[in-house]
DNA sequence: CGCTTAGCCTAACGATCGTTAGTTAGGGGC
DNA sequence: GCCCCTAACTAACGATCGTTAGGCTAAGCG
């Protein structure tokens, strides 16, 4: 709540509506009443609606990028070629990102295909180098007999399904902190695909 | 194509703009014009545009129940007591229900919270019953020791997560026939939940 | 031939949508 | 005292929304 600029408080309101009712079924008037102002408003701090979409888009996919650049990092300075640990720190990062801030992660999980055709498609592409982070560990780990053969691709996608589902079900109140449902998901990730326990 | 009824056309034509616009995004219009048709006519076959989403909504969900229902007890006849064989049964037939038909599967799977506080709700509640088919077995599975432990809660949300997913990215023109997803996935499904291989 | 029924039409309703234009109120720096 | 900046306002634009009302057409059947 310590709002630095008044666009922030704007996107702030607008990734609660947008995840809880999703983007086309939330006016401009509607981002507008949470803030006690009048819709028009808006529009001396914004540009159109899709543009609050996309900054709060933007801003998820660049922290999840993010972390999970920093956790490869981490993953290989531990234990060097290992896929496990990488897919294990790359599973956390994204539960980290993802537990931090539910509202514009969820909205980012769900709401990104409301985009226009150019912002979508480039969404798409920056999820799909993002998945194939997880499809080249795999392919790894397959090659050095660490994780079952199976399908990379059809893996990576179940994994990241698995753990973007948090983004529907994780609540801050609730039972489990955020740090055990880590802890619950990556083992759940690393027997999904791992060859023994 | 075989439309029995100008009604299911509808609901057919609904089910394919619902699934890749979402609900809100699409007009009565959109759907209208995809069977070269005013928008008004729609109304000599259905009450209210949420009237066609709950149909859908509710027939898939019905489908799902079904399948479910007799892959248990199949399941049970098969190897009763066996929890494995139960989950990997459950898993199967919800791929298949899904690759079944994807439009449909996909609106049920993405766009009911768009419905009404009350039929919301009761898709919540039939959600739930559905999830707790798989917390059941898992439960059982760690007193048998035959699954590893782990919490079955976070267990059956992350497994229904994982193949849930399958909706946003399954083609039933693609690479795979959905058999062989289906195989995958009861793989990584049991892998994910088992004690040993 | 007359009746029924299904299916679609045009026209329009009030509401709401995203967005633009022009204006006002208040506060800090010169 | 003047100026400008930030942030809000009111009013309205054209478009589109879900939905209603009432009338037309064509096929099926006695």
């Amino acid at each position: 709540m310590v709002e630095v600029s008044r666009r922030q408080a704007i996107e702030d309101v607008a990734s609660d509506l947008f995840r809880e009712r999703g983007y086309a079924a939330t006016s401009i008037r509607d981002i507008a009443r949470a803030l006690s102002v009048q819709g028009a408003s808006l529009y001396a701090h914004v540009t159109s609606k899709e543009d609050v979409l996309w900054a709060i888009v933007d801003r998820a996919a660049s922290r999840f990028e993010a972390a999970a650049e920093r956790a490869e990092g981490e993953a290989e300075r531990r234990r060097p070629g290992d896929p496990a640990e990488a897919v294990a720190a790359l599973v956390r990062a994204h539960v980290e990102v993802l537990t931090g801030d539910v509202d514009e992660s969820g909205v980012f999980v769900r709401e990104w295909r409301s985009l226009g055709p150019e912002r979508r498609s480039a969404v798409l592409a920056r999820r799909d180098a993002y998945e194939a982070r997880f499809r080249r560990h795999i392919h790894a780990g397959i090659a050095l007999g660490t994780f079952e053969m199976t399908d990379p691709a059809i893996a990576a996608s179940a994994l990241l399904s698995a753990i973007n589902g948090l983004a529907s079900w994780y609540d801050p109140k609730g039972r489990l902190p955020a740090g055990r449902i880590a802890d619950h998901l990556v083992d759940l990730s690393l027997r999904m695909l791992s060859s023994e326990s």
